[in-house]
RNA sequence: GCCCCGGUGGCGGAAUUGGUAGACGCGCUCGACUCAAAAUCGAGUUCCGCAAGGAGUGCCGGUUCGAUUCCGGCCGGGGGCACCA
């Protein structure tokens, strides 16, 4: 008989759901394993990348639950975001008949795929069920001081009258629209992070299971730097400002100065400007300068010198120009820099351009002193020189010297500064959480009284005309103060979705229907042991989680400091893509790969044209591209165990995986191989030892064990088929007959289908899915026999087979009789032999 | 520019308190079964060489009895951040 995943997948998948096989409990003396894979964007349909993360997540949880926990693995819906917005625009479907029609089609695609997840847990983010405990957290952070709102600038298209983001700006154009952006000012909500900018660092101390790139791409990211800040007293006060205030972390190079420099947006700037309309032009024009990257690389170093001076701090008498300079940034730092171009890139750009001092005060040793900077800033380190009192002393030293002079004298002092900004989290869109706040013209913004939670949106609404539906909706902005009672404006800016992420983790836990999630429940479950994802969330969703839940803890809301205990970051799926760049167009087209057929010389081809496509081996699946694989097509010819057992092959889960229709046949293979095995064994009621296969057997349930808790699932399927292999060979016996049976438990987290449908026709017991991990027995795991290399000044010469624990002597003897070592040795007595006991014997000649 | 990670057969990759490099899979070659094909099974497969033997983990050097593994210097690849003072 053939094993018929058609038929197999279905049956099994509906006896774990009848009997509740994968429901987590919530009382359960069984230890406890929080296995999450990051929930999906409902974007219509499943694609590999998802089939590879729930395939890893769930061996992990399978796993665990035959090794005796007690297992919460939930699914559920990043339901809400833009791409239903402008499926809206596209189609005139309302986004959330569009979200939970795609919902529906990825449940099912999902469950065609047997993961063992507790769909009783399931949860959408656009479910006002969901989004109104958002609205409800929310306001206990508003509450605790950590929400507030400021004006700020914003990408605004004109056309479509919403802001965008920095991503969808192209070419300082909409991406939709292709109106010239506007740089805007609005009123946004912004959330508190940078108050946590130091534990979030320090926390990142704990998480020794997350991969170590991640912890540094957040390190960096919250960009911790000590330094000096210190001012320079104004010579005469501009606009109530006595002293300008600087910040720098090279305060080892403060008699390097030749000038300071404050941002455009500074307030000093803001004031001098209406009294001099050479600045105010000037500002004007630093306004317009583009934002992206590439502009930035390239822009020019410009200042207005404002003709004021200010007063170096050690020494009055020392005047220093003040510019307003466009490559100072605002919201680093004070605003307001000392420019040493000597030892800065910048600053000695910007000095050469207008004829400023360029002064060297580090050098390699002292008697470089007076070696011109030429070319560019010396960044170089080495000891101070021309610096009076610091002459002399290392970098390092000087630093201390100065923020010690600064704080003694009282113009300066030690401090640490951020890269980490509050993280705006208004968003101009509808398909989001209302942010339950309203605007009174007398009160200003009032918080929505908890009863009226949820706000839920409206149904009403209408995508024809760009913008916000929330702001033109005929009723739903209308409200009434909560303080006063006056006719008041609702908040029609909806929540970042990056919100609605952080914290789905927590609801998964505990659900009740009257709050967010129950404390003590939700600390039953949390951290999430093992958390599996992509790295493109490396910064962002898995910051503002950490920071969502130590905001919580602080305010008593929930007893967890960090959520995600363990982290594992999976590698994209990628496919082969053939494209061809049209004759005097430089974008290429993309062709699906039954457009193209492969020449005699390995090149490709379009079939209609013959024209020659570009192969690209390594790309990540996308429709765009035309190199995606639906999942569905393919469970339909192979069976969800070939789909998942591929995914686990060959290459390190971290890594990428190319999708092949090699590796898939491959996979089936091996499906079938293993029905065939357990299925032939069926009768053979042979008896005997098979002492090497049985000590197989133990190897393998130890290497599996291991390499699945350390989600190597590569190295699992390799120990998996060397089991296979030996378990073919071996002649009919008791032991084969064993070693067959539990082969199928060590495969069942990975191929569940087949494992459950072999397990049965052995006459198993019960489900394999509730079996028990096999226990390896540690007598087995050793041989009783061991191979010795035998190497001649570390050169392999010869191999020696040997009892485990032949003393030194006996095997240093033994190596000396080989053949092939009198041969290399001719004769001469061996200088030295080392001996490393079971593994080999070097002679030294 | 700054920071980080990995360079191993035709391909994906295994092996690190330094100890037989290439497990396992894919592909390929030969063979068996078959009228034939598919499926399946067996043998082989780092390179050079008929062999003996030699070379070999990006390159150059070092430490060591012994280096894919440790150290120094390069060369290419990938990723993150970026006018952050």
């Amino acid at each position: 008989m053939r094993f018929n995943p058609q038929t197999a997948d279905a049956h099994w998948q509906k006896i774990w759901e009848e009997s509740g096989t994968f429901r987590a409990s919530d009382d359960s003396a069984r230890p406890k394993a929080y296995i999450l894979e990051m929930f999906p964007y409902p974007s219509g349909r499943i694609h590999m990348g998802h089939v590879r993360n729930y395939t890893m997540g769930d061996v992990l949880a399978r796993y665990k639950r035959m090794t005796g926990h007690n297992v919460l693995h939930p699914m559920g819906w990043d339901a809400f975001g833009m791409p239903a917005e402008n499926a809206a625009m596209a189609k005139k479907v309302h986004p959330g008949e569009w979200t939970l029609a795609n919902i529906e089609t990825m449940k099912a695609q999902l469950k065609r795929l047997g993961f063992a997840l507790d769909w009783s847990r399931e949860l959408a983010t656009c479910d006002p069920r969901y989004y109104g405990h958002e609205q409800a957290l929310f306001l206990d952070l508003y509450e605790a001081g950590l929400v507030y709102r400021k004006d700020s600038e914003v990408n605004w298209d004109p056309v479509d009258m919403t802001v965008l983001a920095n991503e969808q700006v192209i070419d300082g154009r909409g991406w939709r629209s292709g109106a010239l952006v506007e740089r805007r000012k609005l009123g946004q909500w912004f959330l508190k992070i940078t108050d946590f900018a130091e534990e979030l660092l320090d926390g990142l101390g704990t998480l020794d299971k997350w991969p170590d790139k991640v912890r540094l791409m957040q390190e960096n990211w919250i960009g911790r730097s000590q330094g000096l800040s210190f001012r320079f007293r104004v010579d005469s006060a501009i606009a109530g400002y006595d002293a300008l205030e600087v910040y720098t972390t090279r305060p080892d190079t403060i008699f390097g100065a030749s000038f300071t420099a404050i941002s455009p947006d500074h307030p000093i700037a803001q004031a001098l400007a209406p009294q001099d309309p050479e600045l105010a032009a000037f500002i004007a024009e630093c306004k317009r300068g583009g934002t992206t990257a590439a502009e930035l690389e390239t822009a020019e170093k410009k200042g207005y010198d404002t003709g004021r001076t200010v007063a170096h701090p050690l020494d009055p008498e020392w005047k220093l120009p003040l510019w307003v300079a466009n490559f100072v940034l605002m919201d680093y730092g004070t605003g307001a820099i000392f420019g040493v171009p000597g030892h800065d890139q910048r600053d000695f750009e910007f000095a050469t351009k207008y004829g400023l001092p360029i002064r060297r005060v580090v050098a390699a040793s002292p008697e470089a002193a007076d070696a011109p900077v030429v070319g560019e800033a010396d960044s170089g380190g080495g000891v101070i020189v021309n610096s009076q009192f610091l002459d002399g002393l290392s970098v390092e030293d000087a630093k201390t010297e100065v923020i010690r002079r600064a704080e003694a004298g009282g113009w300066g002092q030690g401090t640490t500064v951020w890269r980490l900004r509050d993280w705006g989290v208004s968003r101009q869109r509808y398909w989001g959480t209302p942010i339950p706040i309203v605007h009174c013209d007398g009160c200003g913004a009032v918080p929505v009284p908890r009863e009226q939670l949820p706000i839920v949106l409206p149904d009403d609404v209408s995508f024809d005309i760009p913008g916000n539906p929330l702001d033109r909706h005929p009723t739903w902005s209308k409200a009434e103060c909560p303080k006063c009672g006056a006719a008041a404006r609702r908040e029609t800016d909806t929540l970042d979705t990056f919100v609605d992420s952080s914290w789905y983790f927590i609801r998964f836990a505990s659900q009740p229907a009257d709050k967010p999630f129950d404390k003590a429940a939700a600390e039953s479950w949390l951290p999430v042991d093992q958390y599996i994802g992509g790295v493109e969330h490396a910064i962002l969703h898995l910051l503002y989680a950490r920071f969502w839940t130590r905001a919580l803890k602080r305010i008593g809301r929930l007893d967890v400091a960090e959520p995600f205990q363990g982290l594992f970051t999976q590698g994209m799926v990628t496919h082969a893509s053939f494209s061809r760049v049209p004759e005097g167009e430089e974008r290429p087209v993309y062709f699906e790969p039954s457009e193209v057929e492969r020449g005699a010389d390995g090149g490709y081809t379009l079939l209609a044209t013959g024209e020659p496509v570009t192969v690209g081996r390594l790309e990540k699946m996308s429709k765009s591209k035309k190199n995606t694989v639906d999942p569905d097509v393919i469970v339909d010819q192979y069976g969800a165990d070939a789909v998942r057992w591929f995914m686990l092959s060959d290459s390190p889960p971290e890594r990428d995986l190319e999708w092949s229709e090699a590796g898939i046949e491959g996979a089936w293979r091996f499906v079938r191989r293993l029905w065939r095995l357990a299925t032939e064994l069926e009768g053979s009621e042979a008896g005997g030892e098979d002492r090497a296969l049985k000590r197989k057997l133990h190897q393998t349930i130890a290497a599996v064990g291991k390499a699945i808790e350390a989600l190597a699932f590569n190295k699992a399927v390799a120990a998996l088929y060397e089991l296979v292999n030996a378990v073919e060979k071996a002649p009919a016996s008791a032991d084969r007959a064993e070693a067959a049976r539990t082969m199928l438990r060590l495969v069942a987290p990975m191929v569940p289908h087949v494992a459950e449908e072999a397990w049965q026709a052995l006459g198993g017991e019960g489900l394999i899915a509730d079996a028990p991990w096999p226990e390896a027995d540690p007598a087995l795991l050793v041989d009783d026999e061991v191979t010795i290399a035998v190497q001649v000044n570390g050169k392999l010469r010869d191999t020696l087979t040997a009892p485990k624990g032949t003393a030194r002597e006996a095997l240093e003897e033994m190596a000396l009789a080989s053949e092939k070592v009198m041969r290399v040795l001719e004769g001469k007595p061996p200088r030295k032999v080392i001996v490393v006991p079971d593994r080999l014997v070097n002679v030294v000649a």
